[in-house]
DNA sequence: TTTAGGG
DNA sequence: CCCTAAA
């Protein structure tokens, strides 16, 4: 470790800085380190302060042009070519996005999780589309709003380990300029010639939106292409898989009906049947009470069947279709019925024993 | 105590 | 990240 006592920021705490910032105003650094990082207890407001002086410096250091993306199609004009047409001033930090872990770029995936947990836009177009679209749709930079607040682009080189690899990069002759010019910013002050604000001037506004550039967009186009077609083929892979218990569910519905139909069925059988013995035994009833009036003569079973012979079973008429139905009912009754023949044949044979006939083939049952 | 700014 | 003058 460089430092005594190093803590990489990341990029939540970055986010967080510039959100508290923009609550809070530049320059309130206890009151922001109060209310956002209380929880953060290696960040000390003098931290803050630091922090936010660096993103302050690597912003100037790439100072845009004044044509914005005609001067030099680089992502640091487009990005404040994004600012503009919003009517917003054209101020934006311009940032690569790494990993904690081990500060690799942020996969396409990554930042989407990112741009939804803290509802920025993702705008990924190349460049050349949006110099055409700054040339053929925003005539007027005062009506089209592109965005709802200033776009912040979180700077590439925040995260870069070594600064001075990196500087040699991006500090070509136009920034260099730029930088001697905003050598001469003050805090609260105004800009040189109106061409930048000083990102303290920028207190009211509420700094919410995000744009993350990528660094190259050409070679990133592919490979996030890729990165798209891997996203579809997934999600292809879960419609089929959810397609499938779709119709494992649909099949399970189908039985489910069909046995609620055959217990309908059951229901109607069993109801009739009891209507069957209900009325049989009515009859067995009337016949036993005409018995024990003393009715002389014999009795033989014919005669109590033929009592019985006219039963009219109520069953909600069955008709044509509901024959089987009917029939299986009539069976299931007569299955029923066995105990109320057993009485009948007690009857008969309590009746054969004065006569002196025995009906054997009754008997068994 | 807090902040700005040099190192 | 640390130090310190200044407020």
């Amino acid at each position: 470790m460089r430092r005594k006592h190093h803590r990489a920021w990341t990029l939540v705490e970055v986010i967080k800085l510039v959100d508290s910032v923009s609550q809070c105003s530049v320059g309130r650094w206890s009151e922001i380190k109060r209310l956002s990082f209380s929880s953060h207890s290696y960040r000390t407001s003098a931290n803050l302060k630091d922090k936010w002086r660096n993103l302050l410096k690597v912003s100037f250091a790439q100072a845009p042009a004044n044509e914005g993306a005609f001067r030099r199609a680089g992502h640091t004009e487009a990005s404040v070519d994004l600012v503009s047409p919003a009517g917003l001033p054209p101020v934006s930090v311009l940032s690569a996005l790494v990993n904690d872990e081990d500060r690799s770029m942020s996969s396409l995936p990554t930042l989407t999780n990112l741009a939804l947990e803290y509802n920025f836009p993702i705008l990924r177009c190349p460049l050349t589309h949006f110099i055409w679209y700054r040339l053929t749709v925003t005539e007027d930079r005062g009506e089209t709003t592109m965005a709802q607040g200033p776009l912040l682009t979180l700077g590439q080189s925040c995260y870069r380990k070594s600064m001075s690899s990196g500087r040699k990069d991006w500090k070509n002759q136009e920034s260099q300029q730029h930088l001697e010019d905003s050598s001469s910013f003050r805090l609260g002050g105004m800009p040189n010639g109106g061409k930048f604000y000083a990102l303290p001037n920028l207190e009211s506004i509420n700094l919410r939106a995000a744009v993350f550039n990528f660094s190259s967009v050409e070679s990133d186009t592919t490979k996030s292409d890729k990165m798209l077609i891997e996203e579809v083929q997934r999600l292809r892979a879960e419609l089929k898989r959810l397609e499938e218990q779709c119709e494992l569910k649909n099949h399970k519905i189908q039985e489910c009906q069909q046995k609620i139909e055959e217990t309908k069925e059951e229901a109607a059988k069993s109801k009739a049947a009891k209507e069957v013995i209900k009325a049989l035994a009515v009859r067995l009833h009337t016949i036993l009470g005409k018995e024990n009036a003393g009715q002389k003569g014999k009795v033989g079973i014919h005669d109590c069947m033929s009592n019985l012979a006219p039963i009219h079973i109520d069953m909600n008429s069955p008709s044509d279709g509901n024959m089987d139905i009917w029939r299986n009912t009539l069976l299931g009754t007569l299955e029923n019925c066995r105990v109320l023949f057993a009485c009948l044949v007690a009857f008969r044979l309590d009746r054969n024993s004065l006569t002196g006939e025995v009906p054997t083939n009754l008997c068994k049952r």
